[in-house]
DNA sequence: TGGGGTAAGAAAAACGATTTTCTGACCCGT
DNA sequence: ACGGGTCAGAAAATCGTTTTTCTTACCCCA
């Protein structure tokens, strides 16, 4: 009904319309105040004549709250979009919306750009930031803000900062051992220059792991934005001037899949001569050629921790804390299964 | 700096101190007006000083803007949710995401929930519905908040909505064409009761394509919350009563997930004795047992084109339309590659 | 009968910006 | 020197609710 010519319908109009207080009318609608039933029923009535929706950015003037929160991927472009889109933010973004909802806030996505958004002026209460490098301009931006943050993974540099930790330390022994297991003597290790706390844990375990086993280190540092390209081509060179190398540990899925192309086609037989693992068991790994062992890393319950975490923090309980990531499980595929 | 204790910092705070008037530090600060560039300078000091950060909210209210959209996934909570998380919705809003970012916009993940949210209060100015039922709740409750909409997918019932039409029909066409090509002749159809319109037309075709073939149709419609656990019982029963069956497409990947197992504890030999396909190529059917025939719907661009004519419309324009998803290509894998 | 209490609604004050309108100063040309 | 035009800033209106603070009427009991 109610052609509301152009103008919208306001709480104004309704009032007018009955002879009442806009206070009245809005008592009535919410039912915050006792207003005589007979006059409710009049108000809504109208309401719904007239065609009256409630706006909800007025509505949130007084609070000043958005009653939303972002979700930030730290990482660069090529990574977090492109192939592996349907990997690590979404599957934290799926349980973090539905977690959220569950008190009342909405999940927004914000996706790492090129020209990222203006954090200023995201209607949001406060933010999950993934996986945040040590300088990382996000953090950094929020922080400006003074938004409450929760970073899924620590921050290097910010140690202080409230958190779900990944365990990236431990994900990395697990996933070193399976490989000595496997057989492998001499594992090269292939992060990524961003200095993320996942890249730093693993290569801190992998130094040690290899200290201990008095085994030659081989460590590559490849850009996250180079993607599969870049994995495939430095693992190529790799494996040249490093024959005796038998396991490639990639952090990074698109590195991992790209080495498993290189090993192809340099004849290296998966597993038998070569072992590959990563870290992030998503569609990436599994659509590997061989399929890839990959880590569990129970990003669902990650996401819901980080989500009850933030919940405090945005209520102005100046909770900061750390949470453990559940313990990782290993996930054997056929790139390291005899 | 600036403990400016409990009270929030407001651009009257900044007037205040600068003896100005509350509109000029705004303009000062936005550049929409000349302003003094001493004083401009000025302001801007006074702002860092005080710590001042702009409301999001308040700023929105004249405009009335939300600028935001949110992504409604109409499937049910076991669906969508679940083991299947990575699927639709997820790469549908990675790309959406992205898009509407570089419009300004901010996307709302709105997932399917038990208790759906209030969407009368939902911060956003439009939204994407993602294969909505003929009697979705969403799109009637979108619809009644006269906000502008989106579908991804037809929707039955509502063929003069704006949509990005999926092509169905032509998906299970070449579904089912190429299930015969591989030696296919009595091919089972399983589709789900929910009234989508990747349903209907999937078994329209199946009709036209069994009544060609003069071969005898045999549909079967499962509730999509029944998951897994009942694509894999009713395929079970199926495949009992009707031996003959050399194919199955389950348009619901994890029916067909299910189709799967069940298929293996009757000792049919996939795709030797029994052929199985799906629609959607996520995850879930590449991590199927065996890896599963899929089609590569072209979501990503789906999803651009969705979010490219939702724009528009918020802006004022009424152009409702019709686009036409690209074509989809078929991937062809262990289910039913001999 | 008068005073305290309550109740339902009106009125006004937020909420924090943006936008429109007003004002006084200054400049210019005729 | 006077009318008209800029200009920079002040003042006021506006966005649409919610919340707080009046009113007024009425009830009840001492």
């Amino acid at each position: 009904m109610a052609a509301n010519r152009g103008r919208k319908v306001t709480i104004l109009d309704i009032a007018r319309e009955l002879n009442v207080a806009p206070s009245t009318v809005s008592n009535a609608l919410s039912g915050r105040r006792y207003v005589d039933e007979d006059l409710v029923a009049r108000v809504k009535a109208a309401a719904e004549r007239l065609g009256y929706r409630a706006n909800p950015v007025a509505r949130r003037l007084r609070s000043g709250r958005a009653s939303a929160i972002g979700l930030f991927s730290a990482m660069p472009f090529a990574i977090a979009g492109g192939s592996s889109r349907l990997g690590f933010m979404m599957e934290i973004a799926a349980t973090a919306a539905e977690e959220s909802m569950r008190s009342g806030l909405s999940l927004m996505l914000i996706p790492p750009m090129e020209a990222s958004p203006a954090v200023e002026d995201l209607l949001i209460d406060g933010a999950l930031l993934i996986e945040p490098a040590r300088d990382d301009p996000f953090a950094r931006l929020l922080d400006a803000r003074g938004l409450p943050v929760v970073r899924i993974g620590r921050q290097p540099g910010r140690e202080d900062a409230p958190c779900v930790d990944l365990r990236s330390g431990e994900t990395a022994a697990l996933l070193l051992h399976h490989l000595e297991e496997t057989g492998a003597r001499r594992i090269a290790l292939i992060t990524a220059t961003a200095r993320r706390a996942s890249h730093e844990e693993t290569e801190a375990e992998y130094a040690r792991f290899a200290q201990s086993r008095a085994m030659p280190p081989l460590h590559l540092r490849l850009d996250e934005s180079g993607g599969e390209a870049l994995g495939h081509a430095e693992t190529l060179r790799l494996l040249e001037a490093h024959p005796e190398v038998d396991a490639i540990l990639a952090m990074v899925d698109v590195f991992a899949a790209g080495a498993c192309r290189a090993a192809r086609e340099l004849g290296r037989a998966i597993p038998g001569d070569l072992r590959i693992a990563t870290r992030y068991d998503g569609p990436r790994s599994l659509a590997a050629e061989p399929p890839l062992t990959a880590v569990n890393l129970g990003l669902p319950e990650v996401a819901r921790e980080a989500v009850k975490m933030l919940i405090p923090m945005i209520e102005g309980d100046p909770a900061p804390a750390r949470v453990l990531a559940p313990d990782a499980r290993l996930t054997v595929r056929a790139s390291t299964l005899a």
